[in-house]
DNA sequence: GTGTGACTAAGAGTCCGTT
DNA sequence: AAACGGACTCTTAGTCACA
C-alpha cells in the first residue's frame, strides 16, 4: 500500500507514544507548542517531518528521536 | 555560529560514514541520484533535512536512518 | 477530540556557473 | 574534489473555519 512509507510509519509510533502518556492530540500539541491540526496530520502520515519537527515531537514525547524511528521499523 | 544542531550533528556523521567508504561528495551525490552542491550544503550541516532525503541518504550509507541519528547524538 | 481543504510564508530541494 | 552564490520550483510549516 501507498501508506508504507516512513513517514505514515513515524506517524503510529508517534501516535502510539502519545496514547500510551494518556493525553489527547490537542493536549500534547499545546504542550510542545505545535498547532493541533498540523499535529493531527503528522499522526495520520501525512508529513514529510524535517529534523526540526521531528526533534520538537520527541522531545515532547521524552525520547530521542532515533527511538522513534527505530520504533517505526527504520 | 550556533552549530550544534541537530542538522550539523548529522552532516558531521553523514560527511564521516561518506570519507570511510572512501568516494567524494560528487560521487556520493550521483550514487543517490542527488545534485552535488544540495548534498554539500548537508554535510556543511546548513539543512534541516526532511524524512525522505534523510532516508535518501541512509539507505547510499547502508545504515539505517535512526543510526545515522544516533551517531549524531540523537 | 479529531479530520479535512484551503490558504500563505518560509525553506527544502534543483540547477547553473564560479572559486 | 569541495565550497559558494544566485535564481528558480515545489513542499513543509503553520493557521483557520468547518465538518
Amino acid at each position: 500500500m501507498g501508506t508504507d512509507t516512513l513517514q505514515s510509519r513515524i506517524g503510529v509510533a508517534i501516535r502510539a507514544r502519545r496514547e500510551a502518556m494518556g493525553i489527547s492530540q490537542e493536549d500534547f500539541a499545546d504542550h510542545i507548542e505545535m498547532h493541533r491540526a498540523y499535529y493531527g496530520t503528522i499522526e495520520r502520515g501525512r508529513r514529510n517531518l524535517t529534523l526540526v519537527t521531528l526533534e520538537k515531537i520527541a522531545v515532547g514525547l521524552g525520547i530521542p528521536p532515533s527511538r522513534l524511528l527505530k520504533e517505526a521499523g527504520s
